[in-house]
DNA sequence: CCCTCGGGTATTGTATACAAAACTGTGGTA
DNA sequence: TACCACAGTTTTGTATACAATACCCGAGGG
């Protein structure tokens, strides 16, 4: 089977809607569209040049995910981006800390060579954060990535599809907060590493309660440190 | 301002797709529509007298929560109604769990004035779906609203508007699950009754970790014994 | 007999036209 | 000046035509 013409994979196609998502998730995540952004079909498709249909499912997407909202405050009821509150970073780290304390859970209920693999790789990355941060101008596109690793390594190992599943759909929403939090925090950085090498012994030593409790607090502390900094910058929709 | 022509809400409209997708909901939930049906958009939209791009919205969102997928088994890559699984009943509701055990957890730690209200509309609630299920030949319908409404109220009281949005985001998929439990189960519903009373009991006295298990258990439960009727009657579609 | 390779059909993806509704600003009136 | 009505403009909702792709099935070769 060398010769292969034509589409050998459904997902090699253009994907446009996926592309128009992924771009518009990109700008909302970074700040490039401020919260309170009207985001305008017809201005979308002329910018990416397509037509409003594949415009139109990626901003269901974006709806349904809750990066833009019907804002029902204003006069606008159109679409906008969603704001960034205290309370909403608050509640939606809490939960993503609910759902990755339960993967913490099982991660460790598993048997003993998955588990020393795991948290082998674990440790791996966390060293890598302290060291990324340790720098003296640290790269955040690294710091978050690796942060997000380190969660991702134990949630993979550990969770059954539909929390995977769940996990993915709700974790990506907490990446605009994120970033935040390496942008204004990125000295704290050391804190969330030493959190984080908490919940890798607590794994590795087969203690499922007290690995969910870690999790727990790792998150709810970073969204205490990021609730000052929010409430320090105002909502105003730039930063 | 006593003469409001015109629209006076904007909800007010037609809203095509949101009509499209609870019909199609409902008969995915009731099995009028079986696992692996594929769902074509032109079929759809004849029978609905509406053109495709509406039906397509519902699509999606259908696909988004999990009802239909894109059979990546079968040699049909086209979206079909998701199988029901003893694995994917089992993660379900455990999640489902885990999330309500969240909830219950904060409605323990409510204040004794709100928490009494509640402990008062929980135990109505469950007498009546005691009463139901000691009937004869129990109203299905009624049992599901009712077990349904059991764990709506701890959550409305006590959960914060996240993690009622996740809530309200992943518990409808369970409905397919739950309206087979109580067509094939009828007759054990007694026994959730009484795991509710367990959950009551634990709110009332304000002990938050041990409500908590009481919802994780009552869900585990029924996850436990619906396994045994999905077995029994197969990975058939239909029943 | 099975497997592969076509060609016809069915179905979805995309673009676009039109209709309905919402938003904006202007002018009139108290 | 403050408020309301109204018309023009913008923006979204819906339908539909066309293009691209996937699916089905039958014919031919191994």
């Amino acid at each position: 089977m060398a010769t292969r013409r034509s589409t050998p994979r459904p997902a090699a196609r253009a994907d446009r809607p996926k592309q128009v998502y992924e771009q518009l998730r990109n700008l909302i995540v970074h700040g490039r569209l401020a919260p309170g952004s009207r985001l305008v079909e017809t201005d979308i498709a002329t910018r990416f040049n397509v037509s409003r249909t594949p415009v139109r499912g990626a901003l269901q997407r974006l709806q349904q995910e809750g990066y833009i909202i019907d804002s029902p405050s204003m006069r606008q009821s159109r679409p906008t981006v969603s704001p960034l509150t205290q309370e909403d970073a608050q509640e939606l780290f809490d939960i993503v800390g609910d759902l990755e304390g339960l993967a913490a859970y099982l991660a460790a209920e598993l048997p003993p060579p998955k588990r020393q693999a795991l948290v082998k790789e674990l440790n791996a990355t966390n060293n890598e954060l302290k060291k990324t941060a340790a720098a003296p101008r640290p790269d955040h596109e690294r710091l978050w990535k690796l942060d997000e690793k380190f969660h991702q390594v134990y949630v993979d190992s550990a969770a059954g599809p539909r929390l995977k599943a769940l996990h993915a759909a709700v974790k990506p929403q907490a990446e605009r907060y994120e970033r935040l939090y390496v942008s204004f925090l990125a000295g704290e950085i050391h804190t969330s590493a030493e959190e984080h090498d908490i919940i890798t012994e607590r794994i590795a030593s087969g203690k499922p309660d007290a690995a969910k409790e870690a999790v727990h607090q790792n998150w709810h502390n970073a969204a205490e440190r990021l609730g000052r900094v929010i409430e320090r910058m105002g909502e105003r929709g730039r930063w």
